[in-house]
DNA sequence: AATGAATGAGCCTTCATTCAT
DNA sequence: AATGAATGAAGGCTCATTCAT
């Protein structure tokens, strides 16, 4: 009950404030427990830190297993899926993926980065499954660099995330409109993109 | 003098550590000067910070307006100009760039962040003048996402130089070769990649 | 059975680590209880302690009752034995010891000093018996001081014990050795020294 | 000044309440000075501990030597002599004595031990100097064993400014003559004992 | 222009104990 | 008889900043 009360304000604190700007007083008081529930149930804010990541990225992994390894569609098919729950994933949860890049790129806490890097990669694997698949079946290009456009997809939508540009380029509407025209348009230009770079 | 000796050191550690990983100690001892100086020259710590993005961008955008208001080139040979200067020069500064874009997704301290934000686009604007001459031009195609194309360069170069990945997929090398491959192959990809998006 | 085993994990950790420097925690996982029961149990940490005190200070007691109560030995031949007898009680429970006569020290918990002080105290009247029962028969001298003889006693066991510096007097020898050769040097010593200040 | 300040509450402090039950707040309060102060100027408490029993015993051995490397006086006379000053010296200081070998016993911070024990072993050597002087001179026997004799010394006055034990032997008078009384006996028993077992 | 001392708030963690079951 | 959850106080320490000189 407390545990998971804390687990739930630590994944909006974190995402809202950072894991530096986010004191154990903070968290304690969001989550409605005593301050020493904190240690009490995950040794430290660290380790706190460290199993709201699994809990987030263990749901995404499992979702996103689930999708990939379907046979029925073609490469093109799937990667359009995974284009748009990317999309969708990091734009639903803005600042909670915000926050974990932003945590990733900080050289302290060089085994907890590791760590993470780890989860991400096996995302990163599912994809490139799809691309490999793609070239086998000659429906892609032989001569494309699938890291590169691992690197696309996620950095695309991180940087369309993080400047929140994209606000101030369309500010004729109101902000939940904006929020579904930007996936919409990021979604559109992805495909495109891709379709031009990756298809024969 | 103390305060150049500040903005040095200060440009370094924040690159290091971050904003809130340098304590203001670490900077004065780093500087070689007192600590009650920060404060005597910039006030507090957030001033100095904004002092040193202000002297690091305004060199930078300098430079970029120097080479995209050049009229011999063609609007592709500039985009391909503006694609090899960006990738050496966020690798050539990889941590203050990565620091950079990680307290710009801190939703504290908001004036900071869209005043950071407006130097960018300065920047980007240049680059999308390009995009808008080569459509006026008919060399690029009509129906592309101009806006999306500015996130994709950065948001690529960005994503390569956080996650540190492709060090992991090009492990034969030594550093330094790992180095100039990864920038020689993202230079090569991203030109590949908006050929085949831009050109008609 | 679980209050034993918290008795017995207590005797060992409070001589290992002090009284402060034992946690409640440490107890109870030693012990392989709940931590409740302690206060279950002893109500809290310092009757604890007592408790522990009170269980091997009473066996101790009570083998010393039975020695010196014997009347077929003659007070030089009692004295001696209870320099050996002491030497190897306070060398073999080194560490207990120490913790006894560290905490006597702390003024803090005047009630717990006190009441330690009286169980020790029966022990010293058993030898201070001996010494008197030495001068009724004229084999001890008539001047001298009882109290500081029985100060004495303790004090350079204590004290030996305590810096442990004859480990680093005889460092010839491996540890047993030096046990055995520290304890057969300190007997002669005493011995030696009493019978020089005692015997007519 | 507030340094000063600070290592003359926790000379007090430490004395009174030993090194955990002293805390840095306590520190700071007693001193009059703010809790960052002790970092400040010490590091942490550790470190202050340390500092404040290296300018006692620097004082403590800069007297000894002065004392102990005359050549005027006999080897008798000299043991005599440290014979008072260190019973006057202990009993002047008592608690901080008693506190100073109770965190010996502690096996925790092993390097802080070991540097404790240099120091006061370099007293020791004094006396050490002064018992061979003694055989070498043919006024102290040949067999005696030395380093027991130091342990003597020490062990007998820290007993009994440990135990406060004579305190309840001699209850006729007020507070300030036990204490004479107990110094007085004190030294009179060492020589009467020393001479006993010492002299030839 | 520059300093070292000083401040007070805040940090995370651990403590002995008690509560409800 | 026994438990795991929960408590609130206190622990040592570091922080950015300011003061007096």
């Amino acid at each position: 009950m407390s545990k998971e009360k804390i687990l739930d304000a630590g994944q909006h604190l974190f995402a809202e404030k950072g894991f530096e700007g986010t004191s154990v007083r903070a968290l304690a008081q969001a989550a409605g427990v005593n301050i020493a529930m904190i240690s009490y149930y995950f040794g430290n804010k660290e380790s706190l830190f460290e199993a709201i990541v699994e809990r987030k990225t263990a749901y995404t992994r499992q979702r996103l297993e689930e999708v990939s390894h379907q046979t029925t569609a073609s490469p093109v098919e799937k990667l359009d899926f995974v284009i748009d729950y990317y999309v969708d994933l990091i734009l639903s949860n803005r600042k909670f993926h915000l926050m974990l890049y932003r945590e990733l790129t900080l050289a302290q806490r060089k085994d907890f980065h590791d760590h993470i890097l780890d989860i991400l990669q096996k995302n990163w694997r599912e994809l490139q499954g799809i691309l490999l698949e793609g070239q086998d079946k000659k429906s892609f290009k032989q001569d494309i660099d699938t890291d590169m456009v691992i690197m696309t997809v996620f950095g695309v939508i991180n940087q369309c995330s993080q400047t929140g540009i994209l606000r101030k380029l369309i500010d004729k509407q109101d902000v939940a409109d904006q929020e579904q025209e930007v996936r919409k348009r990021l979604k559109q230009y992805l495909k495109d993109l891709f379709h031009a770079y990756l298809l024969v």
